[in-house]
DNA sequence: GCTTAGATTGACTGGTCAGTCAGCCGGTCC
DNA sequence: GGACCGGCTGACTGACCAGTCAATCTAAGC
């Protein structure tokens, strides 16, 4: 039917507000310069976005949605806990190695920036950390985890770790050459994973409450 | 004695500071907002200040160079790793919970910031990193903890689990109630250790690169 | 060639604040 | 009392920028 435009005016827009936005961080970014990475005037922003936030969440909600969906479909696998976490940090890890500054902006802007993107998506952050709560606690259910660990706390520091990871390679902070992102990948869920196993290692620890 | 001012009014802006950033972000805050807050003129806060990116520089160094100090004296006791790290987590745990505004703006604004503001401050936050990686190099070195993880990416894990457990108080993602924190530091510093700790299970995994 | 509708343009406006500054206390010293 | 000084005040200014809009362009339809 008639065409698609030539050229897809709206996505080169996204796309360059990725880069300037993982460039500048969002506050620094003028809508003026989104325009002028993309090559389109000032005023065709506002004709495919009703404002400069609803550029930012619509990155957002086109990636995270992809991220809910991978993890809800590895959740529905038959396959372990710790395989099913590992498929998660996977998918992650991938998105940051195929699309950095995409997934800079997202964290940097909205998933580390609770108070003020953030909160706007606060339930779709929530979703995935509740679908990871539920693969751990499915797996204590089962009996592979310990039951000792509340799933939701676990679902935290699994992601937050995760998550520390993808900015300690955006910042520059670890080594982030091709080879580090699968091996991190792995140290992760098996450092996590093995903490979490059920207990084949049941000695009892001098733990904190001692003294 | 001469005498010092009846009332310290720098603090009085800091203090306020805190929660009006705590409140509304850094970026929504005017710099009325903050004498407001503190009951002072406007000018004032320029007396002291000298700019509205100062008074947030200096909350954060202020508790940041705290936090240093505690890593270190934790470091040069006689203890084990774990003990160690636990006793790390217990600072910054404790420091959210008696003063869990300025742990918010300093984790929101600053740390997980570090495209704006945490960018000025990459240095001493990185140093944090660094004395918690050398904690669990020098256990791996002992033979307390595993060999075949890399010590900054451990040390990024662990900080990143237990900042994401404060950000999930901070937005009420998980229960925060007084015996939370303990209970939480308990189980975060239990499992990654557990997950760290040298082959006492030396059962060999499916883990990843199988299949 | 004319009409129409949507895409595209960019100068302009309105509002918002960070930061300035001229001056006002209230005490102290002589 | 008067000169001085630092803390303190708050109206004002200048810059910046998100968002508007009237005008122009392009192409499809007839």
């Amino acid at each position: 039917m008639a065409k698609a435009p030539p050229v897809d005016k709206r996505r080169q827009i996204l796309d360059a507000a990725i880069h300037v936005f993982a460039r500048q961080g969002f506050h620094a970014s003028r809508v003026s310069d989104i325009a002028d990475e993309a090559g389109v005037a000032y005023g065709l922003v506002y004709h495919y976005f009703e404002s400069k936030d609803e550029v930012l969440n619509e990155l957002f909600t086109e990636r995270w949605s992809l991220l809910l969906a991978a993890i809800e479909e590895v959740d529905g696998q038959a396959i372990g806990a710790r395989e099913k976490l590992d498929a998660v940090a996977r998918f992650i890890v991938d998105s940051y190695r195929h699309e950095p500054d995409l997934m800079k902006v997202i964290i940097v802007e909205v998933t580390r920036a609770a108070n003020s993107f953030g909160r706007t998506h606060l339930p779709e952050i929530r979703r995935a950390y509740d679908m990871i709560a539920k693969i751990v606690a499915d797996a204590q259910q089962a009996g592979t985890f310990r039951k000792d660990v509340d799933p939701e706390f676990a679902s935290m520091w699994f992601y937050g770790a995760i998550e520390q990871l993808l900015s300690g390679w955006v910042f520059e902070l670890i080594p982030g050459g091709e080879a580090d992102f699968d091996r991190a990948r792995e140290m992760v869920v098996e450092t996590i994973c093995g903490g979490l196993d059920a207990p084949a290692t049941p000695r009892t620890r001098t733990a904190s409450g001692s003294s």
